[in-house]
RNA sequence: GGGCCGCUAGCUCAGGUGGUAGAGCACCGGCCUUUUAAGCCGUGGGUCACAGGUUCGAGUCCUGUGCGGCCCA
């Protein structure tokens, strides 16, 4: 059961008695409070009371401040904030006792003329005044604010309400969700839907969310990347795709890390990851223009310079800056865990990794990606962690591939898409057998999406771009959490008491293999 | 997974060494017809996250649990 604040319900009733409906119907409103402020744009007092023109607004009341027979009140609408006053010889008596009834975080609608005030603020003289909708719980202390994180995130609601901040940042991922797909419409890329649930989870390494479909009697996973279908598409002939959508990813939650989080993946056929870097520069620096203004901006005390072209370098000169180990040593396995063990005596050597590939992955995120602030394109990743990656020409150890970081965090990864079925197939084998081995992160063999290749595939590109992180940057967020409306949370009150009397036997799990997630 | 910090009124926070739980805002009543965090007077409001323990006595000390934040892995 609920249990709601007496003293609000009493008002309630007592608002009913005289009469007023606390939730009433909508009425029509003619403007918003910027369009109040437009029309008094230049205008003086003078001028102001001289107009007649009248205003219908609603909004949340803010504010109050009540002088015996008169009173202001900030009103909240989507548009912002405006100043209304109200004086009982104007509104008349019965409006005024339903003025004096007025909380804190009601929802009215006011008609009226504008003014200024003594002090020159914009306000708008009240002649009519109708509750919309009674608040029946008291709002965050007015002058501190809200402030506790989880209650903003778990109330996502009231720190809407209440901080002009957290509404900017989510008009601009609105805005940064149109703009994306404004640039892939205009370039002839083809929005498209793919499948959220799959029978076989791929195009990424990631733990998926296992769900059940009862009249099949089967269980499907949530999708963790839409790849290998938007690469299918391309095999139909739909050269040039795109989606915009949830991916969920089965693992801890962290400042950067939501289990369902939105990716934008995008296929172009006769392109190489080279046209797709001279694309992104052109996306990105687009996008940071209309949203800051400038291509210099600061994320979380860095300066960041979106000026291209870009830095492009591969993995393995980075890695040689940043390991001080050689070429040669880079490339064997027994150099890569001595130097770890060096950097990290007290870690368990049974729970390192065993190939070239996750080695360079576990080195890169710890020693390269913090200091990668201004745009990098980081390429020739090995090919142990990119499956799905066309081969270097010359040198089939490493792929045509990169990662765009930006503010020491992954922003897009993308690559020339491996389009031999034969090749294909071996690296799913080697990804099956991973699995095999406890490795639940590896991906699985997928012989329908080795169908489709049979079928040619054309030479194509294709990149996935995390919009929460694009978000992120853009707004200067250092957590993921503050760029999603409503972030997964745990439960508020945890375990249930039936399992705190009764304990799950122990978990027959695998302990977690030698990966660290991947980022994106 | 580990370390540190936090959880007190609807909100923001005080509560040296253990001794009847406090302020501001909000809410309620009264005064005030251009306020600016309006002001003045008055009232009500608490399972001090939860569960144990030490003690004559616990918001305070101890142990455990939950939730959150930060850092590390």
């Amino acid at each position: 059961m609920y249990t709601f604040d007496p003293r609000r319900i009493q008002k309630l009733e007592s608002l009913r008695l005289s009469g007023i409906e606390p939730f009433p119907k909508a009425r029509t409103v003619s403007h918003t409070s910027a369009d109040c402020r437009a029309a008094a744009q230049g205008l003086s007092a003078q001028e102001l009371d001289a107009s007649i023109q009248e205003f219908t607004i609603a909004g949340r009341m803010m504010a109050k401040n009540e002088m015996g027979r008169a009173g202001f009140a900030i009103l909240s609408d989507r548009k912002g904030r405006l100043q209304i006053y109200v004086r009982k010889n104007v509104v008349g008596a019965e409006a005024f006792s339903l003025w004096k009834k007025l909380d804190l975080g009601d929802i009215i609608r006011v008609r009226g003329t504008l003014m200024k005030t003594r002090r020159g603020d914009l306000t708008l003289r009240v002649l009519e005044l109708n509750l919309s909708a009674k608040c029946i719980r008291s709002l965050p202390d007015k002058w501190k604010g809200l402030t506790d994180i989880e209650f903003r995130h778990r109330h996502r609601y009231v720190d809407l309400l209440m901080n002009e901040e957290t509404r900017r940042v989510f008009q601009v991922r609105a805005m940064v969700v149109r703009l994306l797909r404004s640039f892939f419409q205009e370039r002839d890329f083809m929005e498209v839907e793919t499948p959220m649930m799959h029978v076989i989870p791929g195009g990424a390494t990631a733990r998926p969310f296992i769900t059940h479909h009862n009249a099949l009697d089967m269980d499907l996973y949530l999708r963790i990347a839409p790849e290998l279908f938007l690469k299918r598409l391309l095999v139909g002939g739909f050269e040039r795709v795109f989606e915009l959508n949830r991916n969920f990813r089965n693992e801890g939650l962290s400042p950067r890390h939501n289990p369902e989080f939105t990716m934008l993946e995008f296929y172009q056929a006769n392109a190489t990851y080279h046209d797709l870097m001279t694309l992104t520069e052109d996306l990105v620096t687009w996008l940071v223009k209309a949203v800051k203004g400038s291509l210099r901006f600061s994320f979380q005390g860095k300066e960041l310079d979106c000026s291209t072209p870009w830095r492009r370098v591969s993995m393995g000169d980075l890695l040689i800056d940043a390991t001080g180990l050689s070429q040669e040593q880079l490339l064997d396995p027994d150099a890569l865990r001595a130097r770890w063990m060096e950097l990290h005596s007290d870690e368990d050597p049974a729970a390192l990794p065993e190939s070239m590939g996750l080695w360079w992955d576990w080195f890169f995120q710890e020693l390269v990606e913090p200091g990668l602030v201004n745009p990098t394109f980081v390429t020739r990743f090995p090919v142990g962690i990119s499956p799905l990656s066309r081969r270097c020409e010359d040198d089939p150890a490493f792929v045509d591939r990169f990662e765009l970081f930006m503010g020491g965090q992954e922003i897009a990864n993308a690559f020339t898409e491996l389009n031999d079925p034969q090749d294909q197939a071996h690296r799913f084998a080697r990804q099956a057998a991973l699995r095999e081995s406890g490795q639940d992160e590896a991906m699985f063999f997928d012989s329908d999406y080795i169908d489709a290749l049979s079928y040619g595939m054309p030479p194509a590109a294709g990149e996935g771009l995390g919009v929460d992180r694009l978000v992120m940057l853009l707004t200067d967020q250092a957590s993921i959490r503050e760029v999603i409306l409503f972030p997964t949370l745990r439960p508020r009150h945890g375990k249930s008491s039936r399992e705190a009397e009764h304990p799950q036997p122990p978990s027959t799990d695998t302990p977690a293999p030698a990966t660290r997630s991947r980022g994106s």
